[in-house]
RNA sequence: GGGGACGUAGUUCAGCUGGUUAGAACGCAUGCCUGUCACGCAUGAGGCCGCGGGUUCGAGUCCCGUCGUCCCCGCCA
């Protein structure tokens, strides 16, 4: 480059800078020859400007300028003038504007762009990853990048000006049960033994509460070896926060405000508080402990007539979802939502008309019409809505079977929402999820697990439930949820020993297995730990909720596919049996 | 682990019920062109139809397997 150093970046020339003398640096997005004038668009991150190769003005940048193809890398100098007016492009924000160089620098060549940069192609995913140093110029991933780093500012300033400091916890720490895969990393000085990569700083992040920095926070990488969805990395990163002495209530508003500054760089306005609805809640009204809460479409729980009971063999709580006037849906529509419900384990499906001449459903064979009457009118079906019934078959109640008709209410009024194409009320609908169970029952391990983790509090009123009712302990653990996104989840953390020896029993960890796998944060419990709590959003869902994107790929310079391969590198890769000999490990042959 | 969609030129795609030499657009190369901006015009190059096997006189097309990409279920405290 010799001694040439950047004036102004490509987007940004004006009328204003007429007649200032520019240096530009760049990629040639487009060249156009009319044989002795030859126009250049000139790229970097900020846009597009016009350059004009001028023979009479000087042969030498015109010569070069004829070599020069797309993608090649290059500067110019040259005068800004203002185009003539009928040579303006009011379609690039420089329109009014070019550059007459004076000098042409061919820093680089290029070979030919395996695909186009514009916005408007649309290269496969797979050569996108591949040539990701190429994908990463497209101005969408220019743009993306941009406004993770804006938003990765605006986290640090905000949470500092809150009293947090962000500390570094280790990537090479110990493997812990429950939870996800873990990534191993084999320890040379150790052979037999690993380290794993953490799955989140949970731990230190306690540890750091109890050493006394007394609010935390860290944008981290997290690790876990599990399959991969458009929300799933293998990799991925989480804002990780943690308070000591926390209401939950001054949690939630430090991180409401955070939101609310964050969408504000989207131009979102967003509404504080957030909505909480408690689990329980969620389950009955959306069928999901994510609720997507911009369409209404809630459903109601009808008690069945003892008649109908027997007609459908079913279970007398039903649940009923009211579908507006204004979506029809046909006949075969409907078959489909039923093969849906049955498919996602309601026991049957059935639906109301509210037509003008009377309600109309396939109830009324079974049932007559003055109870198909009633249960509409229970569920204050409104002229030309339809009423969507689900139950469970079976006379006795279960807590699995409830459990299967909230799972299969909720994947149906997604279905519905998809298949209607309903538009969300608001574009951001934001909710918190409050008070989860404490445990889940594992039907394949034969035990409870916990359901957020096992360092999370329970409720003090259900402490004496501990033992004797697991089932019905609920947790001081909450969710952060967009859109019927989850971006965040955290708890209210246990911090004392007696407690957590007994939530560890209730998981069916032995006294022993505790000791060795957590000995030391018991240790630590013993040594003066604070009530602490907090919370870890998942920063790759938000910036793409911010960013317009529905995959976390598009907000990560350098991701994996659905296979966990890093198409660019080539990882995993095998490695040289010297490097396996070092590490006393032998590959399994099969 | 399971289900679905896709895989044809550098890119995005078309290719019917199996039947001549596999097409289009963009891109690329060469030439012409002094106001283009998706420049234009002319000419041209470019294909292991993902891979392997099978059916058939004959397979891009049908069947089986396999690999890859994407989406979903399981899984992800």
């Amino acid at each position: 480059m010799g001694d040439w150093r950047r004036t102004h970046h490509c987007g940004e020339l004006r009328p204003s800078h007429a007649g200032q003398k520019v240096f530009l640096a760049g990629w040639v997005d487009r060249r156009r020859d009319l044989g002795h004038l030859i126009f250049l668009d000139l790229r970097d991150h900020t846009g597009i400007v016009q350059v004009v190769l001028n023979p009479e003005l000087s042969p030498s940048a015109h010569d070069k300028g004829e070599q020069v193809r797309s993608e090649y890398v290059v500067g110019v100098e040259g005068e800004v003038v203002v185009r003539a007016e009928q040579t303006v492009n009011p379609q690039i924000p420089t329109g009014q504007v070019e550059v007459q160089a004076r000098q042409l620098l061919l820093l680089n060549d290029a070979k030919t762009p395996p695909f186009p940069l514009d916005d408007g192609a649309r290269p496969s995913e797979e050569s996108r990853l591949r040539y990701r140093y190429v994908d990463l110029r497209r101005a969408r991933m220019q743009r993306n990048l941009r406004l993770r780093h804006q938003a990765a500012l605006l986290v640090r300033r905000h949470m500092s000006e809150h009293g947090f400091i962000e500390i570094e916890t280790p990537f090479l720490t110990r493997s812990t049960p429950e939870g996800a895969r873990d990534y191993l990393v084999p320890s040379r000085l150790r052979p037999g033994h690993f380290y794993a990569l953490p799955q989140s700083p949970q731990l230190f992040k306690q540890l750091l509460m109890i050493g006394g920095f007394d609010r935390y926070f860290q944008i981290v990488r997290c690790f876990r070896d599990e399959d991969l969805r458009a929300d799933r990395q293998p990799e991925f990163t989480q804002i990780d926060v943690e308070m000591a002495f926390p209401q939950r209530e001054e949690l939630f508003e430090i991180i409401e405000r955070l939101m609310q500054k964050l969408f504000a760089l989207v131009d979102a306005r967003m509404e504080l508080p957030v909505p909480r609805l408690t689990y329980a809640e969620a389950m009955e009204r959306y069928g999901s402990d994510k609720p997507h809460t911009g369409f209404g479409l809630e459903w109601a729980r009808l008690t069945l007539p003892a008649a109908a009971c027997q007609a459908l063999k079913a279970d007398p709580s039903a649940k009923a979802l009211r579908v507006p006037a204004a979506e029809p849906l046909s006949r075969s529509q409907l078959d489909q939502l039923q093969d849906w419900a049955q498919a996602s384990g309601a026991g049957w499906f059935s639906y109301i008309k509210n037509e003008p001449n009377g309600f109309r459903s396939p109830l009324t064979k079974p049932l007559g019409e003055a109870p198909v009457a009633s249960l509409a009118r229970a569920a204050g079906l409104q002229p030309g809505e339809i009423l969507l019934l689900i139950g469970s078959k079976g006379e006795t109640a279960s807590s699995l079977k409830a459990r299967q008709l909230d799972e299969a209410s909720g994947a149906l009024r997604l279905r519905l929402i998809e298949r209607l194409r309903l538009a969300p009320r608001a574009p951001w609908n934001f909710v918190w999820v409050v008070d989860f169970p404490m445990f889940e029952y594992d039907e394949k391990e034969n035990r409870f697990v916990a359901m957020h983790h096992p360092f999370t509090s329970p409720r003090e009123e259900d402490l004496p439930k501990l033992e004797s009712d697991p089932a019905a302990v609920k947790a001081r653990a909450y969710d952060l949820v967009l859109n019927g996104q989850e971006i965040g989840g955290g708890s209210i953390r246990l911090h004392r020993r007696d407690i957590q020896a007994r939530v560890f029993r209730v998981l069916g960890l032995s006294e022993e297995m505790a000791r060795e796998r957590f000995g030391f944060l018991m240790d630590a419990l013993e040594s003066g730990a604070p009530p602490h709590g907090g919370i870890a959003l998942g920063w790759d869902r938000i910036v793409a909720l911010m960013a317009g994107e529905s995959n976390i790929r598009e907000v990560i310079a350098f991701p994996k596919t659905a296979s966990a391969v890093d198409l660019m590198c080539d990882a995993p890769a095998t490695v040289d049996p010297e490097q396996l000999d070092e590490l006393g490990i032998q590959i399994k042959q099969d």
